[in-house]
DNA sequence: AGACTGATAATCT
DNA sequence: GATTATCAGTCTG
């Protein structure tokens, strides 16, 4: 896997933090297959650069594959091509982001499939909680003094949105191995076992796809959206 | 921690 | 007109 130092993406390092990883994921990494780049998104930190400067940065922890045309699960099943669905179909690295249940977004990245994307489901905050919050708590339909607990800021793939404003006008089709708003880097290589389980939130799916384990989350992580007491007996 | 329900509007049929 | 890759609030244990 070829690495680029993050020369054009992040903010300089001003020298008052620690050193960590610099390296963005570049197109080599997510020119592959869905799966492939699901599981090799745990761990890894995303990145939201804010306007004022500072950064919002997470670790990945629950990833879905969503596996393009073939998938009856998946927004082009079928070759569906639609103005909403057109990311999908964008180079491998492109930004998915769409609009749910009326008030809600989902963040995919497309992979190398025809039409396929990564559904980023969960992440642990690493920099910028405070600012997370406010998010948050600027989605509550009655305003109110509201605190989340750490884990519970990111899990689940809208409130991952949400911590991180990350909406379809702004953050929709763009090259996430260049843009500056938002990319993602590579990060040590996670300790934890990758548990795979079935997707969330597709029961009206025929049962073939609806049952493939196409989710895959790092387990003991509690950030986890949604556990599968089942699959994590059978690891050792 | 888990189960249940209502909310809410863009998108597609 | 139906559907939706979800969440917050409420209730229960």
């Amino acid at each position: 896997m070829k690495r680029r130092a993050d020369a054009d993406g992040g903010a300089v390092d001003d020298g008052t933090k620690l050193s960590r990883s610099r390296f963005r994921l570049s197109d080599d990494f997510f020119d592959r297959p869905c799966q492939e780049v699901a599981v090799g998104l745990l761990g890894q930190t995303l990145v939201r650069q804010q306007e004022d400067g500072s950064q919002l940065r997470c670790r990945i922890v629950e990833t879905e594959c969503y596996l393009g045309v073939v998938d009856k699960a998946c927004h082009t099943f079928g070759g569906r091509r639609t103005e909403k669905n057109a990311p999908m179909y964008m180079k491998p690295g492109t930004s998915y982001v769409y609009f749910t249940y009326g008030m809600y977004h989902c963040f995919n990245i497309s992979s190398k499939e025809e039409g396929s994307a990564v559904l980023l489901r969960a992440a642990e905050p690493l920099e910028g909680e405070q600012t997370m919050q406010q998010h948050r708590r600027a989605h509550l339909k009655t305003p109110r003094d509201k605190a989340w607990k750490q884990h519970e800021l990111c899990n689940g793939p809208s409130k991952l949105c949400m911590s991180l404003a990350i909406e379809r006008f702004t953050c929709n089709a763009k090259d996430l191995t260049q843009w500056t708003g938002l990319w993602l880097e590579e990060a040590e290589r996670p300790a934890e076992a990758v548990v795979t389980s079935t997707r969330v939130g597709i029961d009206s799916v025929e049962k073939e796809w609806r049952l493939k384990p196409l989710r895959f989350y790092l387990l003991g992580s509690k950030s986890v959206s949604r556990r599968d007491k089942e699959q994590e007996g059978k690891i050792t």
